[in-house]
DNA sequence: GTAGGGTTAG
């Protein structure tokens, strides 16, 4: 509209004019009236600015009319005679080309990008910038292409700037194949130095999976060997899923070229560690100090003796506690945790408590993980441990892990009290001494308080051991707890359950113990040999002998499904084995604890015809499984009775004289212990009691076999002629 | 370079 005068003005305009008469164009969003100013500006030579370049740009690309690039090509072009454009300048056509990784009628844009290197570099960066990874990749090769055509010369710095960029939005792009990122890697061989492959290799490893970065590692040994420093060696073998295997063949590798350092060592020989492969932790210790003569720092020992730890090597952790400590003088909290955890093992609590004195000693602050063990050591001073972590720990925050740990040595107290009465554990309390009469119960719960004031969200860990602590104290806290996790996020699990039945089952609440069974079964929980033993110990303390025998074939029922054989896992070296309790449905097979609940159960019934067939025919299942009167099998004359119950031990008594093939002239030994509570009837002297009572047999102590039981030969046969 | 739970008992 306003074209015709400026026209005829045009001797008389000036450079500012023409400037204001763009910007009023481009207000009214009058585009021809844009174009024909910066054709006049050209005609008179005019230089048009940047920031002229920038205003035609801007407007145009968040103009209205976006479906149709031609103007924004015109303006491109306009501009281009005079002004070299920038960065910011493409920028601005790629906003305005927004949609383009949707569609291809792009390309006469992109074709005012691909005029130079420089515009076509800009671009790619751009896009890189923004992630489309796929669309830098095409304009990249696109670029490649040309360039290889006419310019062998060496890759200019941009051009490396841009390689990177695109390897680094492709790396962390998740939908980008590997064989994308290989066939990026294949194109660039001459722009790679060293530094680019390590840098890489860095940027790449922690973020992909191993196995993307395990072939890129094989393309860049096959295609840049010489570039592959030590610090891309550490690169990849720092990543999180490095097998070990890989580990010890990158190590052997790079010692062809370089040396290994301390942390090349370390690295691997955690690795080892985890796989609590000791013989290769201390092959590495001796080829490290005497290949090349590195010395072996903190860190090292700790593998060494996590090791041994591992394996269950208590006694060699520490060993090589004792050799670092010669070698290293001043250790740290590290080594020193782990050290206490093989005293803790091999029930050395005295010296895991002087370790932990020590430390202190040397001004090395005992950590959450420290403390936890010592807690270990020594359950009743749990609450002080507690309070000293708060009162050194610079974060004030104690993980829930601790809290639990805590709580657990509570519950192991509060059982070792029940145990031992008169034996005062009174050190459960740190601030007030006064208070010894405060329940151990009672501390859980106020700990489980403070967890919930701190924001902690106390877990199965948490409800287990505070429902321990209620097996001596107030059982209803353990339903409590139980429907507390059911309205929380966090239900409870078997083990919860497993506690909140024996806590009920102690102060003899066969229902309750009965119900909380169901009620796992109910939410799916499949309750495991624990848990019904644990209700065969509620149905005991509660006299239900009918119950109890329906449980027991119950549990038969279902037990009978896959014996299973517990493997020891170890078989080189002296690792102790690790006791394994095994859950679910194919492990109801009832064990020793079952037994003797079940006759303990059994045993308040009254001796009618009906008991002594269930009684006998558990036996008969025992004996079978072995899990008593082992020689009964074997036919041997010598049985052993040591550590029953006085219950199992009458019941396998009476099984044993209906069953016994007794051999002319031999007598029969039962091997009872001598009992060594002094307070206590033995079960020798009880059994020898109850023989006579019961059978009229006589029994003698043979002096230089005080833990036996002897029935000589007559006696055995007098007792078979008279029935 | 670190972490974990349970049942019986004259």
């Amino acid at each position: 509209m306003a074209s015709e005068t400026t026209l005829t003005d045009l001797p008389s305009i000036t450079p500012e004019q023409c400037d204001d008469q763009l910007s009023d164009y481009i207000r009214h969003n009058d585009w021809e009236g844009v174009l024909l100013t910066l054709r006049i500006m050209q005609q008179l030579e005019f230089v048009q600015t940047e920031q002229t370049f920038l205003k035609c740009l801007q407007a145009t690309s968040s103009s209205t009319n976006s479906t149709d690039n031609s103007l924004l090509v015109e303006v491109w072009n306009a501009l281009k005679q005079t002004v070299e454009p920038t960065r910011m300048h493409v920028e601005y056509i790629l906003d305005h080309c927004s949609s383009m990784s949707s569609r291809d009628d792009d390309d006469d844009v992109w074709s005012l990008l691909r005029q130079s290197s420089q515009t076509h570099n800009d671009a790619i960066q751009v896009l890189c910038r923004r992630g489309q990874w796929k669309w830098a990749l095409r304009e990249w090769k696109l670029f490649q292409q040309r360039e290889s055509g006419h310019n062998a010369s060496a890759i200019d710095s941009t051009q490396a700037e841009t390689y990177r960029a695109l390897w680094n939005v492709c790396i962390h792009a998740k939908d980008c194949p590997i064989e994308t990122l290989l066939s990026l890697l294949q194109g660039a061989e001459a722009i790679l130095t060293a530094a680019d492959v390590l840098e890489l290799l860095q940027m790449a490893a922690p973020q992909q999976s191993w196995r993307t970065v395990w072939t890129f590692w094989e393309f860049l040994r096959q295609h840049h060997a010489a570039k592959l420093t030590l610090d891309c060696y550490h690169a990849i073998l720092f990543h999180r899923h490095v097998p070990l295997t890989t580990a010890q063949s990158l190590l052997r590798d790079l010692q062809r070229t370089q040396s290994p350092t301390i942390e090349t060592y370390n690295r691997v020989m955690y690795l080892a560690q985890r796989e609590r492969n000791v013989p290769l932790v201390l092959q590495l210790l001796q080829e490290l100090q005497q290949k090349y003569n590195l010395a072996p720092n903190a860190v090292t020992y700790t593998h060494v003796v996590r090791a041994c730890l591992q394996d269950r090597q208590w006694k060699r952790a520490l060993v090589v506690f004792e050799v670092a400590q010669d070698k290293l003088g001043r250790l740290d909290v590290y080594l020193y945790t782990a050290a206490m955890e093989a005293c803790v093992a091999l029930k050395q609590s005295g010296r895991a408590l002087q370790l932990l004195d020590e430390m202190k000693q040397q001004k090395i602050v005992p950590n959450s993980f420290t403390y936890r063990v010592a807690m270990q050591a020594a359950p009743h001073r749990a609450l002080e441990f507690l309070h000293e972590l708060k009162a050194t720990s610079d974060d004030a925050s104690i993980p829930l892990i601790t809290y639990n740990a805590a709580l657990q040595a509570l519950a192991q107290t509060a059982k070792q009290q029940a145990k031992e009465p008169h034996v005062a554990t009174t050190t459960t309390n740190t601030t007030n001494s006064a208070n010894e009469t405060t329940p151990v119960w009672q501390y859980a719960v106020n700990l489980l308080e403070e967890i919930k004031q701190q924001n902690l969200q106390p877990d199965g860990f948490t409800y287990n051991a505070v429902i321990m602590c209620c097996c001596h104290g107030p059982w209803e806290l353990a339903l409590q707890y139980i429907q507390e996790m059911q309205d929380s996020s966090q239900p409870p699990n078997r083990l919860v359950y497993t506690a909140a039945i024996a806590s009920c089952g102690k102060h003899g609440q066969a229902d309750h113990a009965l119900h909380l069974l169901a009620q796992m079964k109910r939410n799916k929980i499949q309750p495991d040999l624990v848990a019904y033993n644990a209700v065969f110990t509620a149905l005991r303390v509660a006299h239900r002998p009918e119950q109890a025998w329906q449980l027991w074939n119950e549990l038969l029922e279902q037990g009978t499904a896959q014996p299973k054989t517990l493997m020891l896992t170890r078989t080189e070296e002296a690792g102790v084995p690790k006791r394994q309790y095994s859950s679910g449905k194919a492990n109801l097979l009832p064990d020793i604890i079952t037994i003797t609940e079940v006759i303990g159960a059994l045993a308040g019934a009254d001796d009618s015809e009906d008991y002594q067939t269930q009684v006998d025919g558990i036996l008969a299942y025992a004996v079978a499984r072995k899990l008593l009167l082992n020689g009964f099998l074997d036919s041997s004359n010598e049985i052993n009775l040591s550590g029953l119950t006085f219950s199992v031990a009458r019941a396998a008594c009476r099984y044993l004289l209906k069953h016994y093939e007794h051999v002319d002239n031999q007598e029969l030994t039962l091997i009872t212990g001598v009992g060594k509570q002094s307070n206590k009837t033995s079960l020798r002297d009880y059994l020898q009691a109850w023989l006579e009572q019961e059978f009229g047999l006589k029994s003698s102590i043979p002096r230089f076999a005080q833990g036996t039981l002897v029935i000589s030969s007559e006696s055995l046969l007098r007792r078979a002629s008279r029935s």
